[in-house]
DNA sequence: TTTAGGG
DNA sequence: CCCTAAA
């Protein structure tokens, strides 16, 4: 049998508590094992340094690991329990370095607990349950953990962890479930550059904190990577590699079970990507960067305010600059952005409101001053105005996973991973939905579309989509003053106005490693880190490890196809930018076409839109076509700039005469051949022509 | 890749 | 504008 589960374009809210965790199985120290089996997922590897150090911390009781386990699942539940009825208190307090586990733990469950409901997944309850458990396990190592004089080193590393996951990008759109908020600042930029230098100068030197940590640390960094290459990025360029593999010298266990796992992984991609590639996925797939992506994890730091950020700042440090030089421009706008945005983080209800996606919040406020109110809305557009966005979860793309009744339920996660990693890998952007519609055109700015108004903030919603590489790179939108970024592929754009960042979706093409860690994508784009930085509110933190987790899950070869026809294309490829002909065209087109005939659209194209790049024979042969329609009806039903009659006549006289002749008969036309009937004539005279 | 048409 | 079958 087969089973099919359907994604669909849900918003998948939590999943990224699940992502965390690897199973358990991969936690004690087994990893050996693991990697034999393919099955090393960033998850597990994760899995596995926690368990090792619950062995240590634990005292080396190594015994029976069954039985740990099982116990720390219990203490995880329990204790995240706990947690959540102090949940409430506001995680402020900035722990960076302290960064107590238990808010790791919390965050995440924090998440679950209010992305339950949205999780879409129809998993069996089994799986789910399953999930849940990995998940509590995880945690539940590290708390148990905290106790321990490795807890110091713990909650470092999960911080960092969740920082390179971050980084790694990624999957923020799967589950996505991450609170943003976009805000453009407008001031206060001035630092950014200053800061984001110091940040990467310190991510060099990170490292080096990092291994003070000890050995647990180390797995962790390595993990990152790992995590990274899932998504198969090839390219790698690694850069989690490099700093790891130097600095940290057991990590090279870790790498060469990473390779063979990415070489599995790889394998898998390919199905996938052959089905990506059929009709409905040709967007899929190129993988541009992957290295910056690497980590994933879970990615609790997020919130802690500033501190915390600029860790993890540090950390990505390398990816980050690396982004940057690859991403350039708005980067660093984005960074500003994002600076300012922790001005925000006040309230944390800001967020709430989700529409059917389940998705964003939007708040509007004046020069970034935090509106507290969800609907505050713009009410006076005024120059400054801001519109905020706490984006909770993104809708993603139907996914349809076929796989044997008698895959393993790991398999089927796997597949799942895989699935989406597939998706991830070929890049994301982000689609910008109201009302349920899509609004493509990047440069019309908020206010133009009507995303400022409160009703429209109630019906926002952010989708991740398949980034087709053919980057539209209007991604520049310097030019533009609000943009929403959706067109754009990769970078978020930041426009010079408004600013919407988008989260993930830039890196995310860049790595998609389907495991973890949300938290990536945001990181990795400096955008992305902006928003982050917003949500420095407490409850936002809580949101934005939601978000991060993306789900681990291992892949295993099963087939996922992607079906969907109703998402096919939206997701995949992006409608081009509707871009009405101007009148100097129509006369253009008109006078190529009365020379050469409707037969030759090619030519056509070359003589009279040899520059016009965005204009194809087939978009001039479209035209011609609304043309003679245009011509034929009356002029109270045309629509759009009103084209002269003279030149609707012109294409009527045209249409008439090379239908009369067959037309095409390539080449015997010289110019000015074109013969008027008798018909025309009349018209022509008849509009006193 | 182009054409030609339907959507 | 998109998508495709044909050529």
């Amino acid at each position: 049998m087969v089973m099919k589960k359907s994604l669909g374009n849900r918003t998948i809210g939590f999943q990224v508590p699940i992502i965390p965790r690897a199973p358990r199985s991969a936690r004690r120290g087994q990893q050996k094992k693991r990697a034999d089996g393919n099955y090393i997922c960033a998850i597990e590897l994760l899995a596995s340094l926690a368990g090792k150090l619950l062995q240590e911390s634990e005292s080396s009781s190594a015994s029976n690991n069954a039985s740990e386990e099982n116990d720390h699942l219990a203490i995880c539940k329990d204790v995240i329990k706990q947690e959540r009825q102090d949940v409430d208190k506001p995680l402020k307090a900035e722990c960076i370095e302290q960064a107590s586990c238990e808010e790791s733990n919390f965050a995440s469950e924090h998440a679950l607990e209010n992305n339950e409901q949205k999780f879409s997944l129809r998993q069996s309850q089994s799986q789910h349950d399953a999930l849940l458990d990995s998940t509590s396990t995880f945690s539940g190592s590290a708390k148990s953990e905290k106790d321990t004089n490795l807890k110091p080193a713990i909650c470092k590393n999960e911080i960092r962890y969740g920082m390179s996951g971050n980084s790694a990008g990624a999957i923020p759109g799967f589950g996505p479930s991450f609170g943003l908020n976009v805000e453009k600042p407008g001031k206060g930029d001035v630092d950014l550059a200053n800061r984001l230098k110091d940040s990467v100068e310190n991510s060099s030197k990170y490292p080096a904190v990092t291994n003070i940590g000890n050995q647990i640390q180390k797995p962790l960094c390595g993990n990152p990577r790992r995590v990274a290459s899932f998504p198969r990025c090839r390219n790698n360029t690694n850069i989690g590699s490099r700093d790891g593999d130097e600095n940290f010298p057991r990590f090279n266990k870790f790498s060469n079970k990473i390779k063979a796992f990415r070489h599995t992984q790889r394998i898998g991609d390919r199905r996938i990507r052959k089905l990506l590639t059929s009709k409905y996925w040709r967007a899929a797939p190129k993988l541009k960067d992957c290295e910056t992506s690497k980590a994933d994890g879970e990615m609790k730091p997020f919130t802690h305010k500033r501190r915390t950020f600029y860790k993890r700042e540090r950390y990505y440090g390398d990816c980050l600059y690396k982004r940057r030089k690859l991403l350039d421009r708005s980067s660093i706008v984005t960074f500003d952005g994002v600076f300012s945005g922790e001005s925000n983080s006040s309230s944390p209800q800001k967020n709430m409101n989700s529409d059917r996606n389940g998705s964003i919040a939007m708040m509007h406020g004046e020069s970034g001053a935090p509106s507290s109110v969800f609907g505050s809305q713009a009410s006076s557009h005024a120059k400054d105005s801001h519109v905020k966005f706490s984006i909770k979860s993104f809708r993603i793309p139907e996914l349809f996973i076929d796989v044997p009744e008698t895959a393993t339920v790991g398999s089927l996660k796997r597949t799942v991973v895989e699935a989406v990693s597939a998706i991830l890998g070929s890049g994301l952007h982000v689609g910008i939905l109201l009302r349920g519609k899509k609004i493509r055109d990047d440069n019309r700015t908020l206010l133009q579309t009507g995303i400022s108004c409160k009703e429209s903030l109630d019906n926002l919603g952010f989708t991740l989509e398949p980034n087709l590489q053919t980057v539209n790179s209007t991604i520049a939108s310097e030019d533009v003053p609000l943009t929403v970024p959706y067109d754009m592929p990769e970078l978020l754009t930041s426009s010079p106005e408004n600013y919407i960042s988008d989260p993930g979706v830039s890196d995310v093409p860049s790595d998609p490693p389907p495991l973890t860690n949300s938290s990536n994508d945001v990181d990795t784009n400096p955008e992305s880190i902006s928003l982050h930085s917003d949500v420095s509110s407490d409850i936002k933190m809580s949101d934005s490890r939601a978000l991060v987790p993306v789900p681990a899950m291992p892949l295993e070869p099963l087939a996922i196809v992607p079906v969907n026809q109703k998402n096919k294309r939206s997701e995949l490829s992006q409608r081009r930018i509707r871009r009405p002909f101007s009148v100097s065209e129509v006369e253009a087109l008109v006078e190529a076409v009365e020379e050469l005939g409707t037969g030759r659209w090619r030519d056509v194209k070359l003589r009279a839109f040899e520059n016009a790049d965005h204009r194809t024979y087939v978009d001039l042969k479209d035209k011609w076509k609304t043309l003679v329609h245009t011509a034929s009806i009356a002029p109270q039903q045309r629509r759009g700039e009103p084209v002269p009659q003279e030149l609707l006549d012109r294409v009527m006289a045209a249409h008439a005469y090379w239908s009369q002749h067959q037309a095409k008969q390539q080449g015997k036309h010289q110019p000015g051949t074109l013969k008027i009937t008798n018909e025309q004539a009349d018209r022509m005279a008849i509009e006193g022509m």
